[in-house]
DNA sequence: CCGGGGAGACTTACCGTGTACGGGTAGAGT
DNA sequence: ACTCTACCCGTACACGGTAAGTCTCCCCGG
């Protein structure tokens, strides 16, 4: 598949660091540039979903056709692949902009003060890691972060097969999120409904319903969104990095 | 609503591969059951990617227009569902086959073994963690595989709060998989390419060429498919283990 | 033995999606 | 002013999921 149809004419060229995208009046011919497009994607996407990122939807956004779209964009893969760029954008402006402890004295600090800071990007655009997982992935924004945590390590000590191994290890947490399986439940909150239906999956899942009501125990409001929350996510990543230093001072 | 066909037994061990192209001769009408439909569309997306899964393509598949798929199946994402289904029953199922440490004796041993043998099944499914993922995932399959794993951390003398909190730690890799950033590159493997391109984006990421640089010494072949195998995996996996082992003991 | 019921398959059709194609239009350069 | 050209619009198509209605058997009660 894939026609390739790259007529496109290539006057392009991103990183332009677009001056003024002033929204005037109904003043004609605004150029709409590239630029705009991605951004008005990621606005829409943040307001209505993903699902509402269609093109005829998408151009209406920034006040044209559909077809117009495609001299700035080559096809909608190309809209994610933008968009995966814009959100790696805000993330490495987040992260350059904080400071955080140099990864020579302490590279644990370091690295997960930058997890964590792009992990308030995520938190802003929910459905952005669905679409980094959805690509292939080997845009450079996302080398160009990968790359700027491999340095964190290597700073901290670590032998480029170690720093290897722990990008796996760290998996999409080192960009700052992690799927989780039970995301999206949501509806669940009847306090009455979800007792009976545990007691229906007693028998049928008795580590499952132990282990709930033990949560809402501890935590009796947040019923089934127990998962993926703040503290969750820091405990993982610690132990992470523990296991890492570990390893790291075992080995070279 | 809810068609479960719940009634599973089924052991796979298909070696079906009926390659009925096109069989113009009468048939006695086979009944088309949902669990035929599921079996095929799992069959088409091993063979022809999951992008093929359509329920055109699909219905084709056995033999049937489309509509009459919505005789088996609500709509396209019961199908998605009930694929999950199918291959949390293989794993399941092969789980079962394995005899595994006792958990009480050695949770690692026996989760580990577990989760390893779970790896397996997606190896030959590769599209199925996307369908996971994009799930909701609350699907009753999905949850009794959770169960199990937190019975077997039960067993090992995980708290609730800590077995909870192991999941999260886990992630996908609980279910035998890791979405990693990098997994399909494919298609790079010309050497001098490959070698071409470093070297151009060696100032752009220095870090990383570095890594690159790294493994490609230690394994000249794989250049950049050297992502997400077994190695890598099981590091991964042991790393969590040991970081979990370390707080349940400190735990309780 | 027959005739009706009904489940399961087929046909047709609708709308929404991505996108190929060709014609229009504004603004700049000569 | 007139072309040139970058940009934009409208139309059209193929393909996706699926709602509704129709047909075709097989089974079963009379």
């Amino acid at each position: 598949m894939t026609p390739q149809t790259d007529a496109d004419t290539d006057t392009d060229t991103d990183t332009d660091t677009d001056t003024d995208t002033d929204e005037l009046t109904e003043r004609p011919r605004i150029p709409l540039s590239r630029r705009r497009v991605l951004r008005a994607a990621v606005g829409l996407a943040d307001r209505e979903g993903l699902d509402a990122l269609t093109m005829r939807r998408l151009a209406q956004e920034v006040g044209v056709e559909a077809m117009s779209l495609y001299h700035h964009v080559a096809n909608k893969e190309a809209v994610f692949d933008g968009v995966v760029e814009v959100i790696l954008g805000e993330i490495m402006t987040a992260v350059d902009g904080i400071e955080a402890p140099s990864p020579e004295e302490d590279w644990q600090a370091a690295l997960r003060t930058r997890i964590l800071t792009a992990r308030k990007v995520f938190l802003r655009h929910r459905w952005a890691p669905h679409v980094l997982e959805s690509r292939s992935t080997t845009s450079p924004a996302v080398i160009a972060y990968i790359d700027h945590v491999v340095g964190v390590l290597r700073a901290g000590g670590f032998s480029f097969d170690l720093a290897h191994r722990a990008l796996h290890v760290l998996g999409s947490r080192a960009l700052g999120f992690a799927q989780e399986l039970f995301q999206p439940d949501g509806a669940q909150s009847a306090d009455a409904e979800a007792a009976v239906m545990m007691e229906q999956m007693a028998d049928r899942f008795p580590h499952l319903v132990g282990m709930l009501a033990d949560a809402v125990h501890d935590d009796p409001d947040n019923t089934l969104g127990f998962c993926d929350d703040q503290f969750e996510f820091e405990f993982a990543l610690d132990l992470i990095l523990e296991g890492l230093e570990r390893r790291r001072a075992a080995g070279a």
